[in-house]
DNA sequence: ATCATTTTGTACCATCTTGCATAAAATTCA
DNA sequence: TGAATTTTATGCAAGATGGTACAAAATGAT
């Protein structure tokens, strides 16, 4: 432990990153003043300026963040071993318990940055990465079991299915019908593969 | 033609409403200031409450606008006779043209009412509707061609598949890999159907 | 021509928002 | 104990925002 000199602050800066987001996911990027978020992460502005930097920022870390724990969440299902759609039904039933975590169900970032993205190029940035990376992870995972002209088709179609639960959970549809639902997608794009 | 007493108006609703659409689409519903949507609708704000009542009543009237547009832009090709497959691809075609149109891409309700849902029922009520309305259209056509069993699977495979569209549109995914990508997913869900 | 009616346009207000300045508090080091 | 340092907390300032009041303008009716 190294001693720092000077008041020690008194928040957690994982837990208060989290609370921002989950701010950021309840209201949106723009409705979502700095009262409620420092309110959410337990600090006042000032802290919250001194530690994140401004709004965008606090945005940005906010959507990376939440990037990383949902994949922290979604992986393990994903790389285990066995049938493909065995592996494929485990990841979306994590992401489906994932986004109805906290108070408002859905993705930070499919479901806010969306609404930025064309006005705010680093937002834009932010959400196409996500959507690659999402993509990259299925595409390695389908390709070690799949016929080569197939993957990428898979693997788009997979991504697909998330963006719609992310959305549709969004749109208030309860976790067992998106379960279902994924069942169904994975099923279907499996067919004769 | 009724004679109407008064000044006339100044603006053509019809246009108005497509602009402010065009303003919410563009900077979503809380970034979007009534200065930017009266200047883009050619009115000044007095007008435009006279008209459509106050910013919440403007984005639901410009929502509920949006969807009657996506609908004509998308139902011919959806509803013509033919293989699944070919009225399903025409389908994709003509809603990533639709999600290409105007200064931001993607969809209004799609990427722009997720931001707000959970803090406003009935903005979240418009985004369920409208995912309830495309299904519902895509279920009949498919009903058409698909065995009983595979119906509602496959039509919630291809909302979900347009409703990643709407999300890659706007994160910058050009209209030609949409398309590709589009086709890809039918292929893949109507393999062996 | 005058009045009633409806829309337009300017200006305004109250409120909220972001961001910061500044002083008090809590800690380490000498 | 006192100086240095870092965080916290109160409060403030500049600007943007949603919404409206009110007078001028443009039309139909009498």
């Amino acid at each position: 432990m190294i001693a720092r000199r000077g008041r020690p602050p008194a928040y957690d800066r994982e837990a208060a990153l989290m609370a921002i987001a989950e701010a950021f996911r309840l209201r949106g990027y723009a409705a979502a003043s700095l009262d409620e978020i420092a309110r959410a992460a337990g600090m006042n502005r000032p802290s919250l300026f001194a530690a994140f930097g401004n709004k965008k920022a606090m945005y940005l870390a906010a959507l990376e963040d939440y990037r990383r724990r949902m994949e922290r969440a979604v992986s393990p299902a994903l790389e285990r071993e066995g049938p493909l759609g065995d592996a494929l039904t485990g990841f979306f039933d994590a992401a489906v318990g994932f986004y109805g975590e906290g108070a408002a169900p859905g993705c930070l970032v499919l479901c806010t940055a969306t609404a930025e993205a064309p006005a705010d190029e680093e937002i834009a940035a932010a959400l196409a990465d996500t959507i690659r990376g999402i993509e990259a992870q299925l595409t390695a995972r389908i390709a070690r079991e799949a016929a080569d002209g197939e993957v990428a088709g898979l693997a788009q179609l997979m991504v697909s299915v998330l963006i719609g639960i992310a959305v549709q959970a969004r749109a208030g549809v309860d976790e067992t019908a998106l379960k279902r639902f994924a069942r169904a997608g994975v099923a279907a794009a499996l067919r004769q593969s």
